[in-house]
DNA sequence: ACTTACTCTACAGAGCCAATATAGTTTCAC
DNA sequence: GTGAAACTATATTGGCTCTGTAGAGTAAGT
């Protein structure tokens, strides 16, 4: 399950992406329109600026705009910002790998070995498909071949 | 990430189907082994239990044992029993689906859409992986070929 | 100046996770 | 039968995370 939070970055990221670039949209109007609690928008929404994704003026006309190409913001790049390492388990994380404690050897770990799949299968999702993907009605061609 | 206790159980069932099959196993034997808290592993071998995956034996000659076969136990069913539904959202559950609030229109969500797919990557791993196959070196033949 | 809107830090309530505690019940060996 | 070993069951704890709110502050435009 990923987080209520990383759900409305990602939606906000697409409202945004929807609007049409330049102009900044205020965060009062995409909590409106997407039922995101404004306050907590814009924590996420400066998150995300501190990652660079977006950008934000301030003052009467202000408001927030994507900083980079729709189609170079990957679902999987947001989720690490907002929610942290995307693997499912710590020893397979590789932005924040961290050894199992409780577990022998790493190496012929059979659950490890399984988890490895999965969190290869949902990477192969995650970081090709990108907002802009998402607002495009379909997937990468490369992932359509995949589950087809 | 999957729950701690996801992952022992996991362990654990592993254990119990590299020891040949009838005779039962200490809890304490296996959380030795395995290095799981003993009254921790308890509460999990109990869970297990009550959703037919092993069975159990009281008395001085007591312990644990698989219930069905480990070919037919799968990563997926073993996850759904310790932590809920697989899915990463609630509104893409097969098992526990439940809407989300604060999104619109279910039918043209984007954010649904992308995460169908992690969804169905998934579960192609976890409901096809068996204990059996976790054990013996490779996955089953239809995922190497996803894969590859 | 004044309004509007973004910035930042702090915090609070709820619920979950991992583990432990405690008090049983059953079975077998002797 | 008596006791030890082992499973059964429920309650509770401490810590943490998640979701959301509060409030004071800063910048920009009119």
């Amino acid at each position: 399950m990923i987080s209520q939070k990383a759900k409305y970055a990602l939606r906000a990221l697409v409202a945004l992406a929807k609007k049409p670039p330049g102009l900044p949209v205020f965060i009062g109007d995409i909590a409106e329109s997407e039922n995101i609690p404004k306050k907590f928008l814009e924590q996420i929404l400066l998150d995300l600026k501190h990652h660079g994704l977006v950008a934000s003026r301030r003052g009467k006309a202000g408001g927030y705009g994507l900083l980079r190409p729709a189609d170079t913001i990957s679902f999987g790049e947001v989720l690490r910002i907002i929610d942290g390492p995307i693997a499912p388990l710590p020893c397979l994380s590789k932005i924040a790998y961290r050894r199992c404690e409780d577990c022998a050897e790493e190496a012929n770990c059979e659950v490890r070995r399984v988890f490895a799949q999965v969190a290869d299968a949902t990477r192969a999702v995650l970081d090709r498909t990108t907002i802009a993907d998402a607002i495009g009605a379909d997937l990468p061609i490369r992932l359509r071949e995949m589950v087809a």
